[in-house]
DNA sequence: ACTCCTGTAACTAGATTAATTACCGTGATT
DNA sequence: AATCACGGTAATTAATCTAGTTACAGGAGT
């Protein structure tokens, strides 16, 4: 896949760990309901981790949410995974001696900050707890429908 | 480079169509400024006109904007250079025999969509004058310095 | 006709992602 | 203590996308 769903992963993860808390959560585990390898939930775990948002153990198929469900936002798991990527990305390269060339970054940066921030604000409004209930209520439906 | 630039570099040449308009407009031109290749300026001409954003003569160096400026908004530039692309991707290869797996990706779409959502409008109200006007700003405080 | 230029296709090189393989160290169990 | 299951992590590979390059057909003006 060409773009990265690490971001999609990571959310996955979290939500995974939330609601078969309790299970023996082996990477393995994890792994096949992302259907990825287990190597990849173990590098997710490890950035989810440095960013403080779950505890893990070497050794044991143990990880913890280090946080309540409603204090983890989507903005939060995304600088976890992401880290200060750029959603919008300015051209480095260009002609210094020319009006446009020269110029040109510096407006950019500041309107493409704009949108990555308005991005980010309404991911921010959003906790893994949302997205946990609202898989659960998913799943509801397809229950009734069965 | 990884991310596309392609976006930054169609706001580039629209604005410098504008501040140069009169010159000997040849896709080698524009593309010194950009420090890119006159078939990679030529391609992104391409998109623009297929957007409706200019009008070109093949054989003639003379690119027209085809709209006013105030009517040229960054997001018009955006869709017609990225299509319809995600700023964020949901993993669509997930377990469907698991509830967070089988539901996962009808929840982020939404949510992703809405974060989509904020950042386009943000860039809707943004129009190519306002691009031009902040690049011969920028220009005239390095003016004053020298 | 000649020249300059656009419009495009085909190919190449570089970068990034995810998958894979491999190995070390931890922790629980016996 | 020995063993086994598992996390942590590095290195390699394959696939994908972007931009750069080369090449060439066709339009426009002299």
């Amino acid at each position: 896949m060409r773009v990265s769903t690490r971001f999609s992963d990571s959310i996955h993860l979290l939500a995974f760990i939330k609601i078969y808390a309790g299970s023996h959560l082996t990477s393995d585990l994890i792994a096949s309901s992302i259907e990825t390898s287990p190597v990849v939930v173990r590098r997710l775990m490890g950035k989810l981790r440095h960013a403080g948002l779950i505890t893990t153990t070497a050794g044991t198929a143990q990880p913890v949410l280090a946080k309540p469900l409603t204090e983890i936002s989507l903005l939060s798991i995304f600088y976890a995974v992401e880290g200060d990527k750029a959603l919008f990305s300015v051209d480095t390269k260009t002609n210094p001696d020319c009006i446009v060339g020269g110029n040109i970054q510096t407006v950019l940066t500041q309107y493409y900050q704009e949108a990555q921030t308005a991005a980010e604000a309404r991911l921010a409004k959003t906790s893994l707890q949302d997205i946990v209930d609202n898989i659960l209520v998913e799943q509801a439906k397809k229950d009734v429908i069965k």
